[in-house]
DNA sequence: CACGTAGTGGCAGTCACTGACACAACGTGT
DNA sequence: ACACGTTGTGTCAGTGACTGCCACTACGTG
């Protein structure tokens, strides 16, 4: 009986949470979670491809964010403060969803087939960003090293972000720019 | 009949890459792999722990050179020159085994659960530095951030080595290094 | 009211991976 | 020479993620 497809999806994606939250993500079978939202196991892979995806949807945004913080960055501008400002144009979505990126930390911290699919997302995400900053002019090699920089920067301020509860994101954020940059200049290397 | 338990680890080892390079590593099943190296399937599960870590046994090395290298820093070293020393130590091995990471890297462009667990153990690996860098008296928030971006630069030059047949790595690694420099210094954000 | 389409159930099957038990090869001590 | 613990292995049964295939049912459109 399809009412509409999406509603499918989301009650498997409720439920799967919940149960998740109940009891772990490895002590859940795709055929609980699909028995919960009321359809078969194999509705639940026609929805996602595969168990561990469930917990990612909301994580498709994140690219949707980052294309539009790129293309909002004004032409012409250089690759580093490019990217600084992308960082900074990320920051309110990533604390108007912090609920959503603590509770998929948790369950990453323990399950690794979880820790291993988030690693995947971030590294195409970062080769994703060099692909734009290329497009946008910038050498691919440059691009490249920017992407990861930048983005290991924002990755590092989430996670003292999310350890020092109470606080807002954008300090971590400064405070790892600068951190950077004191690092890079002033422990100058003799050879 | 258990001549060393060693051997059979090998045999499966060599089975396993030759029958990935022939066919791919989807194509394969594990049952192919220990029938073809003269064991059981039980056998294989026993010397590695999934399909995909027959992959990376010659991965295990890697954490051995990174920490030798960290001990042989002489301590009170400040973390970024710590871990540029570092990187500098690991060019030669990685340099000697470059046939390894090839091989690696080749299946892993293929085949995706490959290249999820590559991001997770090279996500591993710099949680390792990190907390090594701390332990020789880095401050935590600096030893995380040094640990990401230092290793960040070395991915990117192991890339751009890669793509660049017949070059050696330690210039790319240098200019990965003086690349980084230089944009974080030059081009100043006026915020 | 016929018709294409999208979403679903049902089913059989593959394959990665695990637990439990029994057995064979070795090393060691007596 | 013999008992014994250890280690590596074979065998078997089982779970669970995931897929292909076919039939069916709701729905929108003309």
């Amino acid at each position: 009986m399809p009412r509409s497809g999406k509603e499918a999806r989301e009650r498997l994606e409720n439920a799967a949470l919940t149960l998740f939250a109940a009891r772990g993500f490895d002590a859940v079978t795709t055929a609980e979670i699909a028995a919960l939202a009321g359809v078969t196991e194999r509705t639940f892979f026609r929805h996602f491809p595969d168990k561990r995806e469930v917990l990612f949807d909301g994580e498709r945004r994140l690219t949707e964010w980052v294309t539009e913080a790129l293309t909002s960055v004004p032409a012409g501008t250089a690759p580093w403060p490019t990217m600084r400002r992308v960082v900074d144009l990320l920051v309110p979505p990533l604390e108007a969803n912090r609920a959503d990126g603590d509770r998929l930390a948790a369950i990453a911290a323990a399950t690794p087939a979880v820790q291993e699919r988030a690693a995947a997302k971030e590294a195409h995400l970062i080769g994703l960003i060099a692909d734009q900053l290329t497009a946008r002019g910038a050498a691919p090699e440059e691009a490249s090293l920017v992407a990861r920089t930048g983005w290991g920067v924002l990755a590092h301020a989430i996670g003292s972000w999310r350890r020092a509860p109470g606080t807002r994101l954008q300090p971590h954020v400064d405070r790892a720019f600068d951190l950077l940059g004191g690092l890079v200049l002033g422990p100058q290397p003799s050879s």
